[in-house]
DNA sequence: CCCTGATAAAGTGTGTACACTTTTTGCGGT
DNA sequence: ACCGCAAAAAGTGTACACACTTTATCAGGG
Protein backbone atom coordinates (compact mmCIF):
# COMPACT_ATOMS: atom_id res chain seq x y z
CA UNK A 1 0.00 0.00 0.00
CA UNK A 2 3.06 2.37 -0.15
CA UNK A 3 2.73 3.01 -3.49
CA UNK A 4 -0.60 4.25 -4.22
CA UNK A 5 -3.44 2.12 -6.02
CA UNK A 6 -3.40 4.29 -9.11
CA UNK A 7 -5.63 2.91 -11.95
CA UNK A 8 -4.27 3.06 -15.59
CA UNK A 9 -6.44 5.64 -16.22
CA UNK A 10 -4.96 7.67 -13.54
CA UNK A 11 -1.29 7.03 -14.97
CA UNK A 12 -2.49 8.37 -18.44
CA UNK A 13 -4.23 11.28 -17.08
CA UNK A 14 -1.15 12.12 -14.63
CA UNK A 15 1.15 11.86 -17.55
CA UNK A 16 -0.98 13.97 -20.13
CA UNK A 17 -0.76 16.14 -17.35
CA UNK A 18 3.22 16.44 -17.01
CA UNK A 19 3.62 16.49 -21.00
CA UNK A 20 1.26 19.75 -20.49
CA UNK A 21 2.98 21.48 -17.86
CA UNK A 22 6.16 20.21 -19.21
CA UNK A 23 5.37 21.95 -22.15
CA UNK A 24 5.65 19.07 -25.00
CA UNK A 25 1.82 19.42 -25.33
CA UNK A 26 1.58 23.16 -25.92
CA UNK A 27 -2.37 24.85 -26.05
CA UNK A 28 -3.98 24.26 -29.09
CA UNK A 29 -2.80 20.94 -29.68
CA UNK A 30 -5.01 17.75 -30.54
CA UNK A 31 -5.24 14.79 -28.17
CA UNK A 32 -6.14 12.04 -30.35
CA UNK A 33 -7.47 8.74 -28.42
CA UNK A 34 -6.22 6.26 -30.34
CA UNK A 35 -2.82 7.63 -30.50
CA UNK A 36 -2.68 8.07 -26.73
CA UNK A 37 -3.46 4.81 -25.96
CA UNK A 38 -0.79 2.76 -27.90
CA UNK A 39 1.68 5.59 -26.84
CA UNK A 40 1.04 4.58 -23.07
CA UNK A 41 0.51 0.85 -24.04
CA UNK A 42 -3.21 0.83 -22.91
CA UNK A 43 -6.44 0.45 -24.74
CA UNK A 44 -8.25 3.96 -25.56
CA UNK A 45 -11.21 3.14 -22.45
CA UNK A 46 -8.61 4.65 -19.78
CA UNK A 47 -7.08 6.99 -21.95
CA UNK A 48 -10.64 8.44 -22.48
CA UNK A 49 -11.39 8.15 -19.01
CA UNK A 50 -8.03 10.22 -18.57
CA UNK A 51 -9.41 12.59 -21.11
CA UNK A 52 -12.75 12.76 -19.60
CA UNK A 53 -11.23 14.35 -16.52
CA UNK A 54 -8.94 16.59 -17.82
CA UNK A 55 -11.44 18.46 -19.78
CA UNK A 56 -13.21 18.34 -16.37
CA UNK A 57 -10.80 20.17 -14.87
CA UNK A 58 -10.30 22.92 -17.36
CA UNK A 59 -7.21 21.99 -18.57
CA UNK A 60 -8.34 20.37 -22.30
CA UNK A 61 -11.50 21.47 -24.13
CA UNK A 62 -13.74 18.43 -25.71
CA UNK A 63 -16.97 19.13 -27.61
CA UNK A 64 -19.11 15.90 -28.79
CA UNK A 65 -17.58 13.87 -32.02
CA UNK A 66 -14.49 16.48 -31.86
CA UNK A 67 -11.41 15.71 -30.64
CA UNK A 68 -9.81 17.26 -27.19
CA UNK A 69 -7.89 20.17 -28.05
CA UNK A 70 -5.65 21.38 -24.95
CA UNK A 71 -7.27 24.19 -23.38
CA UNK A 72 -6.70 27.16 -25.77
CA UNK A 73 -7.19 30.42 -23.59
CA UNK A 74 -7.69 33.67 -25.78
CA UNK A 75 -6.57 36.72 -24.33
CA UNK A 76 -9.73 37.92 -22.71
CA UNK A 77 -10.35 34.40 -20.84
CA UNK A 78 -6.91 34.84 -19.45
CA UNK A 79 -7.41 38.12 -18.34
CA UNK A 80 -10.76 37.05 -16.66
CA UNK A 81 -8.66 33.43 -15.22
CA UNK A 82 -6.00 36.19 -13.73
CA UNK A 83 -8.89 37.96 -12.58
CA UNK A 84 -10.37 35.80 -10.77
CA UNK A 85 -7.07 33.97 -9.44
CA UNK A 86 -5.72 37.62 -7.96
CA UNK A 87 -8.98 37.26 -5.95
CA UNK A 88 -8.69 33.90 -4.90
CA UNK A 89 -5.13 34.46 -3.75
CA UNK A 90 -6.57 37.73 -2.07
CA UNK A 91 -8.85 35.70 -0.11
CA UNK A 92 -6.87 33.38 0.78
CA UNK A 93 -3.50 35.62 1.71
CA UNK A 94 -6.41 37.37 4.08
CA UNK A 95 -6.78 34.21 6.17
CA UNK A 96 -3.02 33.02 5.94
CA UNK A 97 -2.16 36.13 7.31
CA UNK A 98 -3.65 35.54 10.62
CA UNK A 99 -3.54 31.59 10.42
CA UNK A 100 0.08 30.71 9.16
CA UNK A 101 2.20 29.05 11.89
CA UNK A 102 5.77 30.69 12.66
CA UNK A 103 7.25 27.06 10.76
CA UNK A 104 5.21 28.22 7.62
CA UNK A 105 5.84 31.56 7.84
CA UNK A 106 9.73 30.85 7.80
CA UNK A 107 9.11 28.84 5.02
CA UNK A 108 7.70 31.30 2.94
CA UNK A 109 10.55 33.75 4.16
CA UNK A 110 12.97 30.75 2.88
CA UNK A 111 11.27 30.45 -0.71
CA UNK A 112 11.88 34.17 -1.22
CA UNK A 113 15.17 34.69 -0.63
CA UNK A 114 15.72 32.14 -2.19
CA UNK A 115 14.02 33.29 -5.51
CA UNK A 116 15.95 36.85 -4.31
CA UNK A 117 19.56 35.00 -4.53
CA UNK A 118 18.69 33.07 -7.87
CA UNK A 119 17.78 36.59 -9.62
CA UNK A 120 20.91 38.57 -7.66
CA UNK A 121 23.35 35.76 -9.19
CA UNK A 122 21.14 35.59 -12.63
CA UNK A 123 20.44 31.87 -12.10
CA UNK A 124 18.27 29.62 -14.87
CA UNK A 125 15.19 32.13 -15.16
CA UNK A 126 12.84 28.62 -14.90
CA UNK A 127 14.26 27.99 -11.94
CA UNK A 128 13.27 31.20 -10.77
CA UNK A 129 9.44 30.87 -12.12
CA UNK A 130 9.46 27.05 -10.47
CA UNK A 131 10.25 29.51 -6.81
CA UNK A 132 7.60 32.32 -7.73
CA UNK A 133 4.87 29.50 -8.01
CA UNK A 134 6.25 28.01 -5.08
CA UNK A 135 5.91 31.37 -3.34
CA UNK A 136 2.12 31.64 -4.58
CA UNK A 137 1.32 27.76 -3.44
CA UNK A 138 3.05 28.75 -0.10
CA UNK A 139 0.63 31.45 0.79
CA UNK A 140 -2.14 29.82 -0.42
CA UNK A 141 -1.86 26.94 1.69
CA UNK A 142 -1.25 28.79 4.84
CA UNK A 143 -4.85 29.75 4.90
CA UNK A 144 -4.97 26.10 6.03
CA UNK A 145 -9.06 25.69 3.93
CA UNK A 146 -8.41 22.88 2.15
CA UNK A 147 -11.42 24.01 -0.04
CA UNK A 148 -10.16 27.49 -0.95
CA UNK A 149 -6.28 25.96 -1.56
CA UNK A 150 -8.10 23.54 -3.95
CA UNK A 151 -10.29 25.79 -5.90
CA UNK A 152 -7.04 28.31 -5.77
CA UNK A 153 -4.46 25.64 -7.32
CA UNK A 154 -7.00 24.61 -9.98
CA UNK A 155 -7.13 27.95 -11.20
CA UNK A 156 -3.92 28.38 -11.33
CA UNK A 157 -3.07 25.33 -12.90
CA UNK A 158 -5.09 26.81 -15.82
CA UNK A 159 -2.84 29.14 -16.55
CA UNK A 160 0.40 27.43 -15.69
CA UNK A 161 1.16 25.90 -19.17
CA UNK A 162 0.87 29.59 -20.34
CA UNK A 163 3.66 31.00 -17.46
CA UNK A 164 6.49 29.48 -18.86
CA UNK A 165 6.21 32.32 -21.36
CA UNK A 166 6.77 35.03 -19.06
CA UNK A 167 10.24 34.07 -17.27
CA UNK A 168 11.18 35.35 -21.50
CA UNK A 169 9.62 38.99 -20.34
CA UNK A 170 11.89 41.57 -19.71
CA UNK A 171 12.28 43.21 -16.56
CA UNK A 172 9.19 41.17 -15.06
CA UNK A 173 11.37 38.91 -12.62
CA UNK A 174 12.65 41.95 -10.85
CA UNK A 175 9.59 43.86 -10.48
CA UNK A 176 8.28 39.86 -9.40
CA UNK A 177 10.38 39.62 -6.71
CA UNK A 178 9.59 44.01 -5.29
CA UNK A 179 5.93 42.98 -5.13
CA UNK A 180 6.75 39.80 -3.22
CA UNK A 181 8.74 41.83 -0.78
CA UNK A 182 5.63 43.61 -0.45
CA UNK A 183 3.34 41.18 0.34
CA UNK A 184 5.86 39.08 2.97
CA UNK A 185 6.06 42.29 4.67
CA UNK A 186 2.49 42.89 4.46
CA UNK A 187 2.31 39.03 6.10
CA UNK A 188 4.96 39.46 8.80
CA UNK A 189 3.33 43.01 9.97
CA UNK A 190 -0.28 41.16 10.38
CA UNK A 191 -1.98 43.53 8.02
CA UNK A 192 -4.25 41.03 6.20
CA UNK A 193 -6.29 43.64 3.83
CA UNK A 194 -2.94 45.04 2.55
CA UNK A 195 -1.83 41.53 2.19
CA UNK A 196 -4.79 41.22 -0.08
CA UNK A 197 -4.32 44.03 -1.77
CA UNK A 198 -0.22 43.87 -2.76
CA UNK A 199 -0.79 39.94 -4.07
CA UNK A 200 -4.56 41.09 -5.67
CA UNK A 201 -2.38 43.75 -7.52
CA UNK A 202 0.83 41.70 -7.91
CA UNK A 203 -1.60 38.85 -9.72
CA UNK A 204 -3.34 41.04 -11.75
CA UNK A 205 -0.43 43.03 -13.26
CA UNK A 206 1.67 39.30 -13.87
CA UNK A 207 -1.35 38.13 -15.87
CA UNK A 208 -1.33 41.41 -18.03
CA UNK A 209 1.93 41.33 -18.40
CA UNK A 210 1.86 37.85 -19.61
CA UNK A 211 -0.99 38.21 -21.45
CA UNK A 212 0.52 41.30 -23.39
CA UNK A 213 3.78 39.70 -23.78
CA UNK A 214 1.94 36.39 -25.66
CA UNK A 215 -0.07 38.81 -27.75
CA UNK A 216 2.53 40.42 -29.03
CA UNK A 217 4.96 37.25 -29.83
CA UNK A 218 2.22 35.53 -31.09
CA UNK A 219 1.91 34.38 -35.01
CA UNK A 220 0.93 31.26 -34.18
CA UNK A 221 1.45 29.45 -30.75
CA UNK A 222 3.73 26.87 -32.53
CA UNK A 223 6.39 29.91 -32.19
CA UNK A 224 6.76 28.90 -28.57
CA UNK A 225 6.46 24.94 -28.73
CA UNK A 226 9.35 23.61 -29.97
CA UNK A 227 11.02 21.71 -26.75
CA UNK A 228 14.14 22.38 -25.54
CA UNK A 229 14.31 26.03 -24.73
CA UNK A 230 12.50 24.88 -22.07
CA UNK A 231 13.79 22.57 -19.16
CA UNK A 232 11.57 20.16 -17.71
CA UNK A 233 9.57 21.71 -15.13
CA UNK A 234 9.23 19.25 -11.92
CA UNK A 235 5.19 19.71 -11.30
CA UNK B 1 -29.68 20.94 -34.43
CA UNK B 2 -31.84 23.07 -32.55
CA UNK B 3 -31.74 21.17 -28.84
CA UNK B 4 -27.72 20.83 -28.61
CA UNK B 5 -25.42 17.91 -29.76
CA UNK B 6 -25.83 15.75 -26.37
CA UNK B 7 -24.01 13.17 -26.20
CA UNK B 8 -25.78 9.95 -23.99
CA UNK B 9 -22.94 10.51 -20.94
CA UNK B 10 -23.71 13.62 -20.76
CA UNK B 11 -28.01 12.95 -20.16
CA UNK B 12 -26.79 10.38 -17.70
CA UNK B 13 -24.95 12.94 -15.49
CA UNK B 14 -27.74 15.72 -16.02
CA UNK B 15 -30.59 13.16 -14.72
CA UNK B 16 -27.80 12.01 -11.73
CA UNK B 17 -27.26 16.12 -11.01
CA UNK B 18 -30.75 16.08 -11.02
CA UNK B 19 -31.60 14.02 -8.74
CA UNK B 20 -28.39 14.57 -6.12
CA UNK B 21 -29.84 18.54 -6.25
CA UNK B 22 -33.41 17.17 -5.76
CA UNK B 23 -33.08 14.85 -3.13
CA UNK B 24 -33.67 11.29 -4.71
CA UNK B 25 -30.37 10.83 -4.23
CA UNK B 26 -28.67 11.85 -0.51
CA UNK B 27 -25.20 12.27 0.30
CA UNK B 28 -23.60 8.96 1.28
CA UNK B 29 -26.27 7.04 -1.08
CA UNK B 30 -23.86 4.65 -3.61
CA UNK B 31 -24.28 4.76 -7.14
CA UNK B 32 -23.75 1.37 -8.95
CA UNK B 33 -23.06 1.34 -12.09
CA UNK B 34 -24.71 -1.79 -13.78
CA UNK B 35 -27.86 -0.45 -12.04
CA UNK B 36 -27.86 3.41 -13.17
CA UNK B 37 -27.35 1.70 -16.56
CA UNK B 38 -30.16 -0.56 -16.74
CA UNK B 39 -32.14 2.70 -15.30
CA UNK B 40 -31.76 4.71 -17.99
CA UNK B 41 -31.73 1.83 -20.55
CA UNK B 42 -27.90 2.43 -21.96
CA UNK B 43 -24.54 0.82 -20.93
CA UNK B 44 -22.40 1.03 -18.20
CA UNK B 45 -19.79 3.05 -20.62
CA UNK B 46 -21.45 6.40 -20.90
CA UNK B 47 -22.81 5.92 -16.96
CA UNK B 48 -18.88 5.33 -16.42
CA UNK B 49 -18.44 8.54 -18.23
CA UNK B 50 -21.28 10.31 -16.24
CA UNK B 51 -19.86 9.12 -12.90
CA UNK B 52 -16.19 10.42 -13.35
CA UNK B 53 -17.21 13.97 -14.66
CA UNK B 54 -19.12 14.32 -11.21
CA UNK B 55 -16.85 13.02 -8.99
CA UNK B 56 -14.17 15.55 -10.73
CA UNK B 57 -16.64 17.90 -9.68
CA UNK B 58 -16.72 16.39 -5.99
CA UNK B 59 -20.15 15.38 -6.61
CA UNK B 60 -19.61 12.15 -5.82
CA UNK B 61 -16.73 10.37 -4.54
CA UNK B 62 -14.77 7.64 -6.01
CA UNK B 63 -12.36 5.61 -5.15
CA UNK B 64 -10.44 2.52 -6.95
CA UNK B 65 -12.70 -0.75 -7.65
CA UNK B 66 -14.69 0.75 -4.78
CA UNK B 67 -18.77 2.12 -5.59
CA UNK B 68 -19.13 5.60 -6.09
CA UNK B 69 -20.96 7.54 -3.72
CA UNK B 70 -23.10 10.84 -3.36
CA UNK B 71 -20.27 13.07 -1.95
CA UNK B 72 -20.45 12.95 1.97
CA UNK B 73 -19.22 16.37 3.86
CA UNK B 74 -18.77 16.03 7.66
CA UNK B 75 -18.89 19.08 9.33
CA UNK B 76 -15.36 20.37 9.19
CA UNK B 77 -15.10 19.98 5.40
CA UNK B 78 -18.71 21.51 5.09
CA UNK B 79 -17.58 24.75 6.82
CA UNK B 80 -14.56 25.02 5.00
CA UNK B 81 -16.78 24.68 2.32
CA UNK B 82 -18.91 27.90 3.22
CA UNK B 83 -16.05 29.63 4.43
CA UNK B 84 -14.35 29.69 0.71
CA UNK B 85 -17.91 30.21 -0.88
CA UNK B 86 -17.68 33.08 1.68
CA UNK B 87 -14.61 34.01 0.40
CA UNK B 88 -15.37 33.97 -3.51
CA UNK B 89 -18.85 35.42 -2.89
CA UNK B 90 -16.78 38.74 -1.33
CA UNK B 91 -14.46 38.46 -4.09
CA UNK B 92 -17.55 38.51 -6.64
CA UNK B 93 -19.52 41.45 -4.96
CA UNK B 94 -16.87 43.64 -4.54
CA UNK B 95 -16.51 43.52 -8.49
CA UNK B 96 -20.10 43.51 -9.28
CA UNK B 97 -21.24 46.74 -6.75
CA UNK B 98 -19.15 48.60 -9.72
CA UNK B 99 -19.88 46.20 -12.69
CA UNK B 100 -23.97 45.10 -12.55
CA UNK B 101 -25.73 47.36 -14.90
CA UNK B 102 -28.79 49.40 -13.83
CA UNK B 103 -31.29 46.40 -15.34
CA UNK B 104 -29.05 43.72 -13.32
CA UNK B 105 -29.41 45.68 -10.03
CA UNK B 106 -33.21 45.96 -11.32
CA UNK B 107 -33.29 42.32 -11.35
CA UNK B 108 -31.11 41.56 -7.75
CA UNK B 109 -34.10 44.01 -6.48
CA UNK B 110 -36.64 42.33 -8.13
CA UNK B 111 -35.63 38.66 -6.88
CA UNK B 112 -35.50 40.46 -2.86
CA UNK B 113 -38.63 42.02 -2.71
CA UNK B 114 -40.14 38.56 -4.37
CA UNK B 115 -38.76 36.85 -1.12
CA UNK B 116 -39.34 39.41 1.44
CA UNK B 117 -43.40 39.10 -0.14
CA UNK B 118 -43.04 34.98 0.31
CA UNK B 119 -41.80 35.90 3.59
CA UNK B 120 -44.28 38.12 4.83
CA UNK B 121 -47.52 35.97 3.65
CA UNK B 122 -45.76 32.93 4.81
CA UNK B 123 -45.15 31.31 1.32
CA UNK B 124 -43.58 27.92 0.64
CA UNK B 125 -40.12 27.60 2.35
CA UNK B 126 -38.98 25.73 -0.45
CA UNK B 127 -39.50 28.37 -2.89
CA UNK B 128 -37.96 31.18 -0.63
CA UNK B 129 -35.28 28.94 -0.37
CA UNK B 130 -35.20 29.05 -4.23
CA UNK B 131 -35.57 32.74 -4.35
CA UNK B 132 -32.59 32.90 -1.98
CA UNK B 133 -30.39 30.94 -4.35
CA UNK B 134 -31.59 33.36 -6.99
CA UNK B 135 -30.20 36.18 -5.01
CA UNK B 136 -26.70 34.90 -4.57
CA UNK B 137 -26.12 33.79 -8.18
CA UNK B 138 -27.67 36.93 -9.52
CA UNK B 139 -25.15 38.77 -7.30
CA UNK B 140 -22.10 36.54 -7.76
CA UNK B 141 -23.24 36.36 -12.62
CA UNK B 142 -22.74 40.92 -11.65
CA UNK B 143 -19.23 40.49 -11.73
CA UNK B 144 -18.88 39.55 -14.92
CA UNK B 145 -16.04 36.88 -14.84
CA UNK B 146 -16.65 34.28 -16.23
CA UNK B 147 -14.15 32.61 -14.34
CA UNK B 148 -14.67 33.37 -10.93
CA UNK B 149 -18.76 32.90 -11.24
CA UNK B 150 -17.97 29.50 -12.62
CA UNK B 151 -15.41 28.54 -9.77
CA UNK B 152 -18.00 30.09 -7.28
CA UNK B 153 -20.69 28.53 -8.67
CA UNK B 154 -19.48 25.17 -8.57
CA UNK B 155 -18.83 25.57 -4.99
CA UNK B 156 -22.02 26.89 -4.32
CA UNK B 157 -23.55 23.47 -5.98
CA UNK B 158 -21.44 21.12 -3.83
CA UNK B 159 -23.08 22.43 -0.95
CA UNK B 160 -26.51 22.71 -2.55
CA UNK B 161 -27.56 19.47 -1.23
CA UNK B 162 -27.18 20.38 2.02
CA UNK B 163 -29.08 23.42 1.74
CA UNK B 164 -32.75 21.90 1.67
CA UNK B 165 -31.98 21.15 5.55
CA UNK B 166 -31.56 24.71 6.23
CA UNK B 167 -35.36 25.94 4.92
CA UNK B 168 -36.42 24.07 8.66
CA UNK B 169 -33.91 25.50 10.71
CA UNK B 170 -36.13 27.80 13.20
CA UNK B 171 -35.71 31.91 12.46
CA UNK B 172 -33.14 31.57 9.68
CA UNK B 173 -35.40 32.97 6.98
CA UNK B 174 -35.89 36.07 8.83
CA UNK B 175 -32.23 36.27 9.55
CA UNK B 176 -31.47 35.62 6.24
CA UNK B 177 -34.07 38.24 4.78
CA UNK B 178 -32.37 40.74 7.41
CA UNK B 179 -28.80 40.32 6.00
CA UNK B 180 -30.22 40.31 1.92
CA UNK B 181 -31.16 43.73 2.58
CA UNK B 182 -28.10 44.70 4.17
CA UNK B 183 -25.66 43.18 1.10
CA UNK B 184 -28.47 45.38 -1.41
CA UNK B 185 -28.22 48.58 0.48
CA UNK B 186 -24.13 48.19 0.31
CA UNK B 187 -24.18 47.17 -3.46
CA UNK B 188 -27.00 49.86 -3.91
CA UNK B 189 -24.65 52.82 -2.08
CA UNK B 190 -21.24 51.77 -4.29
CA UNK B 191 -19.44 50.02 -1.35
CA UNK B 192 -18.05 47.33 -2.75
CA UNK B 193 -16.17 46.98 0.42
CA UNK B 194 -19.02 46.61 2.47
CA UNK B 195 -20.80 44.59 0.20
CA UNK B 196 -17.99 42.30 0.68
CA UNK B 197 -18.36 42.06 4.28
CA UNK B 198 -21.91 41.91 4.42
CA UNK B 199 -21.82 38.88 2.01
CA UNK B 200 -18.77 37.13 3.74
CA UNK B 201 -20.56 37.53 7.23
CA UNK B 202 -23.92 35.92 5.87
CA UNK B 203 -22.53 33.58 4.19
CA UNK B 204 -20.43 31.97 6.70
CA UNK B 205 -22.88 32.46 9.56
CA UNK B 206 -25.36 30.47 7.05
CA UNK B 207 -22.90 27.71 6.76
CA UNK B 208 -22.34 27.73 10.84
CA UNK B 209 -26.04 27.46 11.33
CA UNK B 210 -26.64 24.71 8.68
CA UNK B 211 -23.65 22.42 10.22
CA UNK B 212 -25.39 22.79 13.81
CA UNK B 213 -28.67 21.99 12.03
CA UNK B 214 -27.63 19.24 10.99
CA UNK B 215 -24.79 17.67 13.77
CA UNK B 216 -28.11 18.31 15.78
CA UNK B 217 -30.50 16.38 14.38
CA UNK B 218 -28.50 13.94 12.63
CA UNK B 219 -28.06 9.79 13.55
CA UNK B 220 -28.10 8.96 10.77
CA UNK B 221 -28.56 11.20 7.26
CA UNK B 222 -31.12 8.34 6.29
CA UNK B 223 -33.46 10.54 8.64
CA UNK B 224 -33.51 13.32 6.38
CA UNK B 225 -33.60 11.21 3.21
CA UNK B 226 -37.14 10.18 2.28
CA UNK B 227 -38.98 11.70 -0.62
CA UNK B 228 -42.12 13.43 0.11
CA UNK B 229 -40.74 15.93 2.64
CA UNK B 230 -39.50 17.67 0.26
CA UNK B 231 -40.51 19.27 -3.49
CA UNK B 232 -39.31 18.34 -6.83
CA UNK B 233 -36.51 21.48 -7.06
CA UNK B 234 -35.99 23.01 -10.72
CA UNK B 235 -32.00 23.01 -10.51
C1' DC C 1 -8.01 27.45 -61.06
C1' DC C 2 -11.46 27.25 -57.65
C1' DC C 3 -15.58 25.57 -56.09
C1' DT C 4 -18.88 21.72 -54.97
C1' DG C 5 -20.35 17.42 -53.73
C1' DA C 6 -19.54 12.49 -53.29
C1' DT C 7 -16.64 9.16 -51.23
C1' DA C 8 -13.08 7.35 -48.26
C1' DA C 9 -10.49 7.80 -44.04
C1' DA C 10 -10.15 9.00 -39.37
C1' DG C 11 -12.04 9.47 -34.90
C1' DT C 12 -15.42 9.50 -31.35
C1' DG C 13 -19.48 7.27 -28.76
C1' DT C 14 -21.34 3.16 -27.01
C1' DG C 15 -22.24 -1.93 -26.36
C1' DT C 16 -20.37 -6.04 -24.73
C1' DA C 17 -17.09 -9.45 -22.81
C1' DC C 18 -13.96 -10.67 -19.44
C1' DA C 19 -10.20 -10.17 -15.82
C1' DC C 20 -9.41 -8.59 -11.41
C1' DT C 21 -10.83 -6.60 -6.91
C1' DT C 22 -13.94 -6.09 -3.24
C1' DT C 23 -17.78 -7.53 -0.61
C1' DT C 24 -20.89 -10.79 0.93
C1' DT C 25 -22.23 -15.41 2.14
C1' DG C 26 -21.95 -19.49 4.48
C1' DC C 27 -19.56 -23.14 6.73
C1' DG C 28 -16.72 -25.38 10.24
C1' DG C 29 -14.14 -24.83 14.49
C1' DT C 30 -13.99 -23.03 19.04
C1' DA D 1 -23.44 -17.89 19.65
C1' DC D 2 -19.06 -16.03 17.92
C1' DC D 3 -15.26 -15.78 15.39
C1' DG D 4 -12.23 -16.70 11.27
C1' DC D 5 -11.77 -18.18 6.60
C1' DA D 6 -12.84 -19.89 2.13
C1' DA D 7 -15.86 -19.74 -1.78
C1' DA D 8 -19.40 -17.30 -4.32
C1' DA D 9 -21.48 -13.05 -5.71
C1' DA D 10 -21.26 -8.42 -6.91
C1' DG D 11 -18.92 -4.65 -8.95
C1' DT D 12 -15.24 -2.13 -11.06
C1' DG D 13 -11.44 -1.63 -14.68
C1' DT D 14 -10.05 -2.57 -19.27
C1' DA D 15 -10.02 -4.46 -23.95
C1' DC D 16 -12.20 -4.76 -28.15
C1' DA D 17 -15.88 -4.37 -31.77
C1' DC D 18 -18.81 -1.62 -34.35
C1' DA D 19 -22.09 2.26 -35.46
C1' DC D 20 -22.25 7.01 -36.22
C1' DT D 21 -20.13 11.59 -36.87
C1' DT D 22 -16.66 14.42 -38.49
C1' DT D 23 -12.72 15.44 -41.39
C1' DA D 24 -9.89 14.68 -45.33
C1' DT D 25 -9.50 13.28 -50.21
C1' DC D 26 -10.59 13.59 -54.82
C1' DA D 27 -13.21 13.87 -59.20
C1' DG D 28 -16.00 16.66 -62.22
C1' DG D 29 -18.30 21.11 -63.53
C1' DG D 30 -18.19 26.09 -63.60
Amino acid sequence: MTDRDLTQADTVRLAIEREIFGGQLAPGDALEEGRLASRFGVSRTPVREAITQLAQAGLITKRAHKRAVVAQLDPSTMLELFEALAELEGAAVFLSTSRMSEAEKGALKDVHEAAAENLGNGGDPNEYADLGFAFHQQIVRGCHNTALIDTTEWLALRVLPYRRFQVVAPGRLQRNQTDHDAIISAIFAGDAEAAREEIRRHTLEQGDALMRFIALNKTSHADFHPNGLIKEQPL
